[in-house]
This record gives C-alpha cells, structure tokens and sequence, in this order.
DNA sequence: GTCGGGAGTCGAATCGATTCGACCACTCGA
DNA sequence: TCGAGTGGTCGAATCGATTCGACTCCCGAC
C-alpha cells in the first residue's frame, strides 16, 4: 500500500494524492474526500523512509544518553522521559543512543548517515570531545549541562554555583560555622563533571566569604556510599553542623546513616541542597532543597533544538535555570553549643 | 558526500562503492583500497533513509514506553536501558515512543510508515488493545510481561505468581500464619496489569493451601503510600507477622514506616518479596527477595525480536524466568507469642 | 472576442542507496 | 582450440515518496 496504489485506486496520479496529503497545492474537495476515502480504508501512511529520502529530514531526534553501565540517576531519568516527551507532543520520534565516548559505533550511527535531523546531549563534561565531534559534523544540537566553552553551543542548564553558594549562605545566616559538600563521585569529578566542579568551586567560595569551615567530600551516587558518607563525617568532622547535598543517589542512605547514628534533623545537623522534588518530599524530614525542573529542561532542550534545526545559523541560546529553594524541614538554627 | 561522489573520486561506478562495502560481489583488492581511501578521507557514511527504502528494512526497533505522567520505576527503567544497551550490541537503533494506549499519535507513527523493524511493548496488561493492533498490523513484536492470552505472541515475562507462592511458603515453613501482599496500586489492578493479578491470584491460591490467614492489601508505587501501607497494617491487622511485596517502588516507604513505628526485622515481622538486586540489597536489613532479571530479559527481548523478524512464520517463542529467591537477613522464624 | 491568471491535475525528475543483468578478460579442462 | 566458468565491473532499474514544469479548463476584465 503505497502512494501509488492509493492513486490507481482513487483514480488520480500520485502527485495528486501526495498534494491532498500535504495541501502543497489545492486539490478539489471532492478529489480530496475519494483520496481520503481509500487512504482510511486500506489504512494507508506514507513510508517515513522514502518521504526522509525526498525531503532530506528525517523527524526524528537523537537522544545520547549514558551506557547502561552507569545507572541512570533520577534525574537523568526525569530527562530522558521529558525530551522523549515534548518530541512526542511536536509529532517527532526519538533515537536512543546509549554511549559514553565519542567514536562509539552506536553515536557514530546517529549522527551520520543522516539518521536525525538534530541531537539532544546529556552528561556533560567540562571538556566534551562529543560536543566538538558534533561541532565538526555541523549537526544541530542541543545540551543539557554546559561545558567549559559554553559559548559557541546551545544548551540548558541548572546553576549549580549559585544554588550551592545559596545553600551555605542559607545555613550560614542559621548560626551554622562547619558545612560540609556532599559532593558526587570521585570518578564524575575526575571526569571533568561540570555539576560537580562548579559545585566545588562556589562552596569554597562561599564558605571562603562566610568565613566558614567547609568540608568538601565526593560520594559514589548510591545510596550504600551515601549511608558510609554519613558515618566518616560523624567520624572525622564533628564539628560539622549542616550539609549541603547535590547527590541525590545518595540521599536515601544519608537518611539511614542519620537515623542509625540517632542524629536529630534538623536540631543537631541541618541539610539543605538541589535535588529533584520527588527527592526532596520523599526524604524525612521533608528536604530544603532547590528542585531541579527536569520536565521543564527537556522540554526546553528540544525547544532550543528545534529553534537550531529551523535556522541553524541564529546565534545559539542558553538557558541557565536558578530555581528557587523550596524550605522545607530539613534545615534549622545551629546549635548553640 | 553520497555514493556517487565516492565512486566518481574513486574512479569507479556506484554500484562497485556499493558491493565493496557490502561485500555482496567480489571486488578487487586494489579497487577496495581505493575506495576506502576515499571514504576515508570523506567521512562518508551511507544514507540511512535511502538504503532503509531500497532494503525495506531500518535496523531501527520500536520500545514502547509509559508516558512521561507515569513515573517510570526503576525495574522499567532497567528494561529500557537493557533493550537499548541490547540493541546497541546488534548494531539496531531504538526509536522511543511514550504512549499508553493505542491510536496514540506517537504509538501510530512508531508502528506504520514501515518506521521500525520491529517493535517491544512493555506494561503489558492481561488484554491489551496494543497486542491486538500489533498483531493486526503484522509487525513483529515482543512483549515484556504477557496478556490473558499468551499463545500467540512472544514475550519475556516473570512468573511473578510462582515467585509469589514461593514467598509464602518459605514464610509459612519460618511459623507465619498471617502474611500479607503488599502489591502493586489499586490503579493497575483496575487496568489489568498481569503481574499484580498474577500475585494476587497465587497469594491466594497459597494462602489457602497453608491454611494461613492472608492480607491482600494494594499500595500506591512510590514511598509515602507505601509508609501509609505499613502504618494502616499495623493497625488494622496485628496478627501479620510477615510480608510478601512485589512493589519496589514502595520499599524505600516500608522501611521508613518499619523504622518510625520501631518494629524489628526479622524479629518482629519477616519481610520477602520481588524486587530488582539494587532495592532489595539497598533495604536495611537485606530483603529475602527474588532479584528480578532486568538485564537478562531486555536482552531476551531483543533476540527473541530478533528471530521473530527473521523468521515472521515460526512459532512464537516465550520465556517465562523465575530467578532463585535470594536468602538475605529480612527472614526469620516467626516470633512465638 | 480574447487574453491573463488561477484552480486543478498530470507526468517526469529526483533523493541515495541496492541489485540485477550484461559484459569483458582470464583461466582451466576437455 | 574452444567453451564453460568465474572474478570484476558497469549501467540501468528500483524502492516510495515530493516537487517542478506544463497542461487544461474556466472565469472575469478589457
């Protein structure tokens, strides 16, 4: 059943058909209604192949995501959902690629050989040789998270600086003088994370400005690093009051570790950071968190996209998102010793 | 950069390019390098639409997905990304598609339009009009779950009701006589989601055989329903000294509610269920508990997609896993009154 | 009365690959 | 020595859509 056969069958040519499909050009109503006719009753869509083959555009996006290896966090998760998501909603289909690196036979499939009419990145490093490939390849795209180089590219972001320097100016106005950074893995930072750098870098500035004592400790994103996390600190930094968290795979055992250890939140340790909301109310005591818009910022990332596919020579837009910190339970004065 | 630029550089015609990559004729040495040489120094990678038009064929598979408005849990999660990871080893892109229903915009695309090769559902109900649309379109499909009817189709399913019945008799071998099912939301029951019926229905048949006293008791998938769960069985049901759960997504809450009404485990109530590995070794103490096969089953899916579009006229295959229940510490000897 | 123009339609070219039939130049066996 | 077989290559057809140029009506304006 292709655009042929329907023609024969409506007894028209094929190019009368196609333009009663697409209104190109005017077709009579009734031309149209018999072509609509036969279309209906032999169920009849045009093939995605043959129309990308003509029309040089496939309709399709590409979504890198990371290899199943690494566990996928809630948030990259909440991502993935949300692109695939506003793609569905704008009549365009997603293809996954799940890969670390560049020269990956499976990011190399996306992104030649005209697969996609755009590709939508996430995990990004400070120094991302994805992002230059994609440069090289003159392929639109669009990141979530930015690097090193953030000017030349389109991307969407959350401000991780800001909102850590938020969180210890936050606990610091509560009397709090010792805050530790429960930061994410060794190997993310190692990696050249950009969360997680800037994270580092504004806590120390922060708690520099504050006059602060801070700690800054990495924890693998699982909940077991989270609960052993907890104990070290109680072990080695006592004088440590409050915490700023932006590893939300580790919240479930900072939770276990404080309850183990019968710590009081927030009367003997206040916690405050960024974390989805999902996060944020499962943990007890509900947490004074920014939640991290994760449905807002895929939908933003296929917007920019789309915007890139339709004028690829525009100059390329950010978005660099600073939600609000959400009080909630978690956070209190210090304890005035 | 297409196949005739290549030829034309190379000095040969279009059809050599094309059997010196295929291998489908035999090319001379020479020729080939020269080729190569080319394609090389080009970059050049065969378009995907043109050769999806002549092979009639994508090397693309389908994955429907829960929409975005349905959290996906964790053990989905593990689906998608094992099919994808899966279809990355064979070579094959995965196109995404987050639709519920059918006659879903985004499900019609997947499906007609000779988009994909084949296609993977998953969140299979016991009738689903998604089975019956697949079958009627002749595309071939794997289900991850089965239907009411699971002869004609192929799938990869657990057998959540043995895996169930299991859970109750090594509770009733421990001195239990009450237990109770904390299964999947009351919503999913109501849509005919095959596993939580499947449970129900072997809860029961087991609970009787045993001669016990059994508590069959829905649960919202997310914490705070499952920390109410906890908190309304104690209160209404004291004689319960032991659990059987095949919501994951609630464990995070029945351990919060375990720990805030200070009930010991295994002490005071034994705990075994189905869960993935990570949940059920994330559980304090360690949950008895089969560990549900993601990995496996994705890439089960995969290859049984596989043969189907291969072979389209081959009996339907299906694999239905009941992975060993692993004996960690949340099991013990009823307490005797 | 005719000329311009738009509505409505058709046929043919096109997108970039694969593949079939045909052809040439060799080699090997009878 | 001749024919069969085979390695190596080419040209043309093909997949199923879109799109351009051209053609036919028909209507209204001059």
């Amino acid at each position: 059943m292709n655009i042929g056969e329907i023609a024969r069958r409506a007894g028209v040519s094929r190019s009368t058909v196609s333009y009663a499909l697409t209104g190109r050009r005017p077709v009579s109503a009734e031309t149209r209604q018999r072509i609509q006719a036969v279309i209906d009753e032999l169920g009849y869509r045009p093939n995605a192949a043959a129309r990308a083959l003509k029309e040089g555009r496939t309709r399709t996006l590409g979504l890198v995501i990371p290899p199943a290896s690494a566990r996928l966090t809630d948030m990259q998760l909440g991502f993935v959902a949300s692109v695939v998501e506003a793609a569905a909603q704008a009549d365009l289909d997603v293809l996954l690629s799940p890969s670390g690196g560049d020269h990956d036979r499976s990011f190399e499939r996306l992104i030649s050989g005209n697969r996609v009419d755009g590709v939508i990145l996430m995990e990004i490093r400070l120094e991302d040789e994805r992002v230059t490939r994609l440069h090289r390849e003159g392929l639109p795209f669009v990141t979530i998270g930015h690097t090193a180089h953030p000017h030349g590219t389109c991307w969407v972001d959350v401000d991780y600086g800001t909102l850590v320097a938020r969180c210890v100016h936050h606990l610091a106005d509560l009397g709090h003088r010792g805050i530790a950074l429960l930061n994410r893995s060794t190997e993310l930072i190692a990696a050249g994370y950009g969360p997680a750098h800037r994270a580092q870098a504004a806590f120390a500035e922060a708690i520099h400005q504050r006059g602060l004592t801070g700690v800054d400790l990495p924890c693998a994103d699982d909940p077991a690093a989270g609960e052993e996390w907890f104990e070290q600190l109680r072990d080695r930094h006592p004088g440590v009051t409050a915490i700023t968290t932006i590893n939300e795979a580790a919240l479930p055992g900072l939770q276990r570790g404080i309850e183990r250890l019968d710590v009081a939140v927030p009367r003997e340790m206040s916690i405050a950071g960024v974390a989805a909301r999902h996060w944020a109310e499962g943990f007890r005591p509900q947490l004074t968190a920014a939640d991290v818009p994760t449905l807002e910022m895929g939908a933003h990332a296929v917007a920019l996209l789309l915007e890139r596919i339709a004028t690829p020579t525009a100059p390329p837009r950010h978005l660099l998102l600073t939600p609000p910190i959400s009080l909630r339970d978690s956070t209190g004065p210090a304890r005035t010793t």
